[in-house]
DNA sequence: CCTACAAGTTAACCTTGGCTAAAATACTAG
DNA sequence: CTAGTATTTTAGCCAAGGTTAACTTGTAGG
């Protein structure tokens, strides 16, 4: 089942004549101080409660703007998963405060999943742009996009948007 | 204890003087076709399946490789995690065969193990580095790099690869 | 108005990845 | 070699996110 049983070599990164390898990888391979270390896997597991929701409430505003409404089944397809685990998650989103909807009826957002979706929404489009913006090819920026946002701090975030305009305005 | 109570806005990239972003921001809002759009999410839940997995694995081969061993104490202290969570996962690496250990002793990678552990480190490594010539901070390099790493695709490696080659011979 | 089908919900189940508390094992100092 | 401490494992708990199957509700056509 997990796509492991036998592994390939990434590129040909090992064998390139380069200079400044040997420097950065020891760099690299270097040990954070423990309670560091420690935090930035707390960091992964933090962004990993929210980015659920954060699709969601994303997936639903997007719905609503272009489709004009946001049904279970269009968000099921669209995601890939059962009505079943749907209905759950959105169980879920209520009592968060992010969605509301009477049942058997089409979904909306409150104030909190507005923010939160408007928020999502930007900083995936920062990505999907910056990641156009270096060289990759649209369908590959959107399925990297999905998943490197919910782990892209402010800081980088800004330094991507940085290189998009100068690359778009390099190229104008 | 979700941090959602109250957003703040990303930047301040909506009222930015800035002539391309219209063009740009319609072609991102344009919902994907159904069925893209569920590989998208669908590659996502993927990478959630493998990347606990490979943060074992790469930090016992750190272990080993910079402690000489591997202790579930060490492990436990670096994931911020404890310490019977990490044996729970051990347990589960050792049913995978990624991992091989005798009871109440230190812990070894199988091939398997040290083959994941090889493309897991070489991935985090580019990543890490990308960021790093990208201009983001150290500290936060290595957090953003630690979630980064398991949504990166290979065609976003190999450019990322090629993007930091050409800003180190750039400042050299 | 009724009926068939589409859409949504609920129930029962599973795995993963956390936790705490308690038990078992290993190690080290005296 | 034995006691005490450190380490590891186990048991029992929980929430999230997925599944299928069965049930309920909504809606459109005849
Ligand atoms: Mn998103
Ligand atoms: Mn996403
Ligand atoms: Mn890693
Ligand atoms: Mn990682």
């Amino acid at each position: 089942m997990l796509p492991y049983e036998h592994f390939g070599y990434i590129g040909a990164m090992t064998d390139s004549p380069n200079e400044v390898t040997p420097d950065r990888l020891s760099q690299a391979d270097a040990l954070p101080p423990s309670d560091q270390h420690a935090q930035q896997y707390a960091a992964v597991r933090n962004a990993h409660e929210t980015e659920l929701l954060e699709d969601y409430v994303e997936l639903i505003a997007d719905l609503l703007e272009h489709q004009g409404e946001a049904r279970s089944t269009d968000i099921a397809a669209r995601m890939g998963v059962s009505q079943a685990t749907v209905s759950k998650t959105v169980t879920r989103l209520k009592s968060l405060g992010l969605v509301s909807s009477k049942p058997y009826r089409s979904l909306f957002l409150t104030e909190k999943g507005e923010a939160m979706a408007a928020m999502s929404n930007q900083r995936h489009a920062i990505v999907l742009q910056f990641l156009r913006a270096l060289g990759v090819s649209d369908r590959i920026a959107r399925i990297d996009a999905e998943g490197m946002e919910h782990h892209v701090s402010q800081e980088t975030l800004d330094i991507m948007q940085r290189f998009t305009r100068e690359q778009e305005s390099r190229s104008s």
